[in-house]
DNA sequence: CCCCTTGATACCGACCGTCGGTCTGTTTAT
DNA sequence: ATAAACAGACCGACGGTCGGTATCAAGGGG
């Protein structure tokens, strides 16, 4: 008996084939949500061939989680690495490596799967997430925050509990941010709008202040953010 | 056939027990790892039993952390129901009912429970709690940061931001509590304590400066908590 | 150069134990 | 008598296992 179309992948190739199928359905359904049964489906692979790649379906989910966080913490260690800005602009990018990431891989319903993240069935693999960049961040931001106190314009104590903080108050924005997208498009977005605008320069400040900078001086952007949030398409 | 010692509870008796039954199974072993065999062996009660109360075990956790933030939300409204303090003195009330309230529960393995809880695989248990607190607390918090701004005290662009802004960094020492937790014992001690009122002095600090106070005016306090939590019964 | 052998491994899918949840019937209380 | 509280056999679906099969690259004899 044969089933002529059949070819062995390279298992690099079959494993990035199954987190990306997996990443996928874990950020739409939920973790708990999404059975074998619909990896193996949508990757066309059997429950064998599954089980030769993965231990087991958590192993799956940290595989997805490690490589999400692993992109994000190698383009933290890129602006880190240049050695010729001062701490201020490396601040500078540091912060708005969210905004640019998002904005250069722009597309439709990018929104949307902010959104579904933020759900309340994918909190656990969100906040493992995370949890995940913030470990890995803490010594990159750390860096950025002792140059500065070398250059003399930081004034931190601890320069490792800042910067714990400070990433720690970077996932502030994401209640105001699922507020204001769930709200385009009805009566509230007006309101909502506001109360992200309010979000962001409050968040901005209150870096400003931590690091002993003269109000405003961290705050170099996201310029027409709140605009651009709330004038995509609205809801469905 | 007869098995003659069977009475019927009240029905919010049964209630009562199968949470409470139920918060201590899944603080100890997480949601996921509990069974609904463990539930109802450790009330000794049928399935049939359980199922009469509560439609699911989904149901059963949610009526868990609805008991449990209820309990917290509670006793903010208790703090800011006091007409006669001053705002400073509600913000001081307000900040320090976590640590009263463990004061009050002082009992042992205490520490250990708020370890359990924060651990990897009870993170969506724990952030669900948070979630619900935050909610609840927001318009809480946010009457008292309007009273001080009326007595002219306190100085922030939207109170209801602020308010928001400021529990979600009370959230902030978590991380280093459970550094500080595990690390006793060790010889990663005495660091992870200094870590500790390092990120202790900077949490207050920083509400300082968002509410526009002098610095060290909300620092009041948990006096000798370092040493308190550094000095309980070591790790095992 | 081709073909066959051979070993390693990518893959398959029937099967298994356990889980959360249902359903029918029984006991208890009023 | 009637309704609520409870019991436990039962069910489908789930994650994971296991014995077996298909695929492919590397050698060796013609």
């Amino acid at each position: 008996m044969k089933t002529p179309a059949r070819k062995n992948m390279r298992p690099e190739d079959r494993r990035a084939q199954l987190l990306d199928c997996a990443q996928m359905l874990f950020f739409s359904k939920g973790f708990e949500e999404t059975t074998m049964q619909d990896v193996l489906e949508f990757a066309n692979v059997s429950k064998g061939g599954f089980y030769h790649h993965f231990k087991s379906k958590e192993e799956l989910l940290f595989g997805v989680l490690d490589r999400l966080a692993d992109g994000v913490l190698s383009q933290m260690a890129v602006v880190v690495s240049d050695e010729t800005s001062c701490a201020l602009d490396l601040l500078h990018n540091f912060t708005h490596l969210r905004a640019n990431y998002l904005r250069e891989h722009d597309y439709p319903g990018q929104v949307e799967i902010f959104r579904t993240m933020n759900l309340n069935r994918n909190l656990a693999l969100l906040e493992q997430f995370k949890r995940r960049v913030r470990v890995g961040a803490i010594p990159i931001l750390s860096k950025i925050l002792q140059k500065g106190r070398e250059e003399g314009v930081f004034n931190v104590e601890d320069v490792e509990t800042a910067a714990e903080l400070i990433l720690h108050i970077s996932n502030f924005l994401d209640f105001a941010l699922t507020r204001a997208i769930d709200a385009r498009g009805t009566k509230d977005a007006e309101l909502a709008g506001d109360k992200l605008q309010y979000a962001i320069d409050l968040q901005f400040l209150t870096i400003d202040r931590i690091l002993g900078l003269p109000d405003g001086t961290t705050n170099f952007g996201w310029p027409d953010a709140v605009k651009a949030t709330m004038e995509t398409t609205s809801a469905n």
